[in-house]
DNA sequence: ATATACGATAGAGTTAACTCTAGGTCAATG
DNA sequence: CATTGACCTAGAGTTAACTCTATCGTATAT
């Protein structure tokens, strides 16, 4: 089965413009043509995939440019092309982590935020800076 | 204690460019000034903190600063804020799900990408494509 | 035969978030 | 009193990743 660059982009939810940047980035050397017309395959499908994969995960245009080369010259082949792929890996282990920090860190800003807010912007009978609340206020 | 621009450029991370920019930006309308020269106190830095979390789980600064201005308009003051915070902590709730979604993408393409290899690059007894697979393959 | 639809390219424009440069103030030091 | 170092602003420059425009080619439908 066979798809054009419309059924592509429908299927990746990547827009037709993204695909063709890709292309021309060196993304999709892959990719066969007819008459100038780009040709999709299944397994182009899969690759694409695993560029969005990548793209998602942040790593740079220009390293899934490296990735994809190493894929495409049959010296390097696999081994350096799985290398990127695991050393990848560890970034967004890394990226779970941060973001499980994030949640912690935002579930306490959201529970102290009430305190936070008089700390520094209360006014009323205190003064409008921490000047004004260290009377009351012990750090 | 206070801090210059440079000291809580250290304890932030935050370049002392950025922090600049974050305050053209409109994200610390609360730093006090001697002379034109920013002075930080302690509770300051706990309210960067908190930018510095909104911006590394992808808040926009445009966001940041309608939160912050929330903050500092005494008649929104904290529920228009807290209900910014509440609603990003379900970006990082999702941002979570995401990234452990692309862990396992990426866990199942390094298993499979020598497969991957095989079926859309490999040569030697088989053509380069798969037109090779099928013999001739049609639309 | 012309309009519509879809494909293509080259290259310009956009956006966010910095990052840096030029030029200036001010306080302490030799 | 000149130099050094840290601060300041305005505004220009950078980078990544799109996103769009202009223009063209081809095929099908009316």
């Amino acid at each position: 089965m066979n798809y054009t660059i419309s059924q592509v982009a429908k299927k990746t939810n990547l827009s037709i413009y993204t695909i063709r940047y890709y292309d021309k980035e060196g993304l999709l050397p892959f990719i066969d043509r007819e008459n100038g017309t780009r040709v999709f395959h299944e397994h182009d499908v899969d690759w694409i995939d695993l560029i969005c994969c990548l793209k998602n995960s942040g790593m740079p245009i220009k390293e899934i440019r490296t990735f994809i080369n190493y894929c495409t010259d049959h010296d390097a082949v696999v081994e350096k092309g799985l290398e990127i792929l695991i050393k990848h890996r560890q970034n967004i282990e890394q990226q779970l982590r941060d973001t499980q920090r994030n949640l912690q860190t935002i579930n306490y800003k959201i529970e102290h935020l009430p305190q936070m807010y008089k700390e520094k912007f209360a006014v009323g009978d205190q003064r409008k800076t921490e000047l004004g609340t260290k009377t009351t206020e012990v750090k």
